[in-house]
DNA sequence: CTGTTAGCGCGTTCAA
DNA sequence: TTGAACGCGCTAACAG
């Protein structure tokens, strides 16, 4: 059996407050009986029961994560971030998958009966106008933090709720300088799907700073679906056509690839004939056939984990937050 | 505050025994009265209180898994398949990060106060002799299940450790099928640190496979690293040499990515005269600059969960377990 | 500085 | 078929 309370002070001969009081370091308790009590301790491999704890302080010293798939690199990096910010902060993570708005609601349901301090949640998509797994949380107030997408219905009145999303339009900003500072004025941009915001945010922001800066877009800003094949067969036509561009815009890594596939298949040359961008910054951008060009966001995780704890300790801190990007070029990219 | 038994019970004109058991559906409760207690559960939104339960059950319904890093793409398949398995059972997933050994133990005991009824664990390098991990889960016979890798001095003795492996001997052997069928005979090889087991078994395997086909291994057996960088370095020496391999096997799907590299810089087309394949089957062999032919191996995470629940219910399944892989034929083999 | 009392919300046991 | 008493391991509040 397991070491309780109870042993430690029966084989010390004090009480069992005692002991509890000595092990958290309270300030009413002897230097002298402390140690004693704390070198017992690890002697007979004391380990505090959580659930006793939990069930006595109301505090289950754990949060939630949902997210649609933990194996795409999209889960696994915010994951990561959130589960070295929680750790760090003596907080347990659970992770819960939920593959639509339905199974979301059950798992906030099944991790507020469990006691979830708090649940950070990665939409699937973002279009969906009403959440409802905000409803549940809502009803039970336990707070929620939308991370990377949120639904349209969300609503700070409650204090509970807030988000943490990349700033798209000011990734859309960085690669447009780096193309125009490299001598790029004609280019093109292949986006993932319109439906989605940040696709349409990036595209739009794409499309407004491409126009500011007097560069040409070439065939207008094409959406053309999240595979590198869809790219691909879009880099065909463009390379058809007459006076193409130096540089391809894309709306993710992924993207990226079909177009390095269409480049080295037309034997245009990259970066020297052809600059190409992405979007995220994962193990594609960094192994892929090129190194490429990118805008990283890093760690949405750790910035929704931070804002919670400022929403806890009631710091105010309930003002959705924008996570800036970061550029990082690689071999991807070079002068037009 | 949250709805309690005893909220029901005053609600209901029961006792709170009576409506705990109706809502467990007892034997010994008439239907008519279980019926009105769940219906006001659901009104009243009652969910159980999981510390207090635990703690009377003493069984607290999860598991916990230890990893490096989520955010890798190793760790993001092992968790995904763990988590789904998890789910499906009814046991949530607890997620620990730990960047060492000392890391793994302090994980452990912090898993097994909260109560994890087991623990799995996603060990950084299989090359440690003991692992710290492994002594606190059994001084607490806690169960533990490594996945992928375990440490040398593990032993099924107590019965509460198993672990889950790939079959690496039975994927070089579907490689080498498959590169034979198609008519190569003079391949090359490039793997990870010679220091890891699995890479080093997947070597041997390579070798001897190759030999027992009458195959010639170019330049004998060579561990490069594990960035493209390395593989592509190495192969542009191999392109050097007279009489260069129809075929490079690597041993992970990244060193793949630095042979299509050094392929493309050298004019080689893939597949038409060098044919690739990896290990691994990730992101970057599906979207990668050429599909890649690769061996993956769907869920370790799965299979350890299967493990541990014959484990627990006695049907003395605690035999390690070696997950047999997949050839995924693409587009980067053809004919010699 | 140390100990006593009184639960946290649930489920097992046994009596009604 | 239902309910009362008790305890899981821990800690807040108050005495001593």
């Amino acid at each position: 059996m397991r070491v309780r309370l109870r042993d430690l002070a029966e084989r010390l001969g004090l009480s069992v407050m005692a002991v509890s009081k000595a092990l958290r370091d309270a300030p009413d308790i002897g230097a002298a009986t402390k140690a004693k009590v704390q070198a017992e301790a690890r002697r007979m491999g004391y380990w505090p029961n959580e659930a006793a704890r939990s069930l006595r302080v109301k505090q289950s010293g754990w949060v939630g994560f949902i997210l649609s798939d933990l194996a795409s690199e999209e889960g696994a990096l915010i994951s990561g971030g959130l589960t070295e910010a929680a750790q760090e902060a003596g907080i347990a993570l659970l992770v819960g998958l939920a593959r639509n708005g339905k199974e979301e609601a059950e798992q906030v349901r099944a991790m507020i009966g469990r006691g979830a301090e708090a649940i950070f949640l990665l939409p699937r998509i973002s279009t969906e106008h009403r959440s409802a797994a905000l409803e549940v949380a809502n009803k039970s107030n336990c707070p929620m933090i939308f991370l990377k997408r949120y639904p349209a219905d969300v609503g700070l009145g409650s204090g509970r709720v807030s988000w943490v999303v990349r700033d798209v339009k000011g990734a859309a900003e960085m690669i447009l300088d780096h193309l125009y500072d490299l001598g790029h004025r004609n280019v093109a941009y292949l986006g993932g799907h319109s439906a989605a915001r940040s696709h349409a945010l990036h595209m739009q922001s794409v499309v407004e700073g491409a126009e500011r800066r007097g560069m040409t877009l070439m065939g207008g800003a094409l959406m053309v679906g999240l595979e590198p094949e869809d790219a691909e067969g879009e880099m065909r036509k463009i390379f058809g056509k007459k006076d193409p561009p130096t540089a391809t815009i894309c709306g993710t890594d992924t993207l990226a690839q079909g177009v390095f596939r269409a480049c080295f298949r037309a034997g245009v040359e990259v970066p020297k004939r052809m600059s190409v961008t992405g979007v995220g910054n994962g193990e594609l951008s960094r192994h892929g056939m090129v190194p490429l060009t990118t805008v990283g966001f890093p760690s949405l995780g750790r910035a929704g984990f931070a804002l919670w704890k400022k929403m806890r300790d009631g710091e105010g801190g309930v003002q959705p937050e924008v996570v800036q990007g970061e550029l990082i070029v690689r071999e991807s990219t070079g002068k037009a």
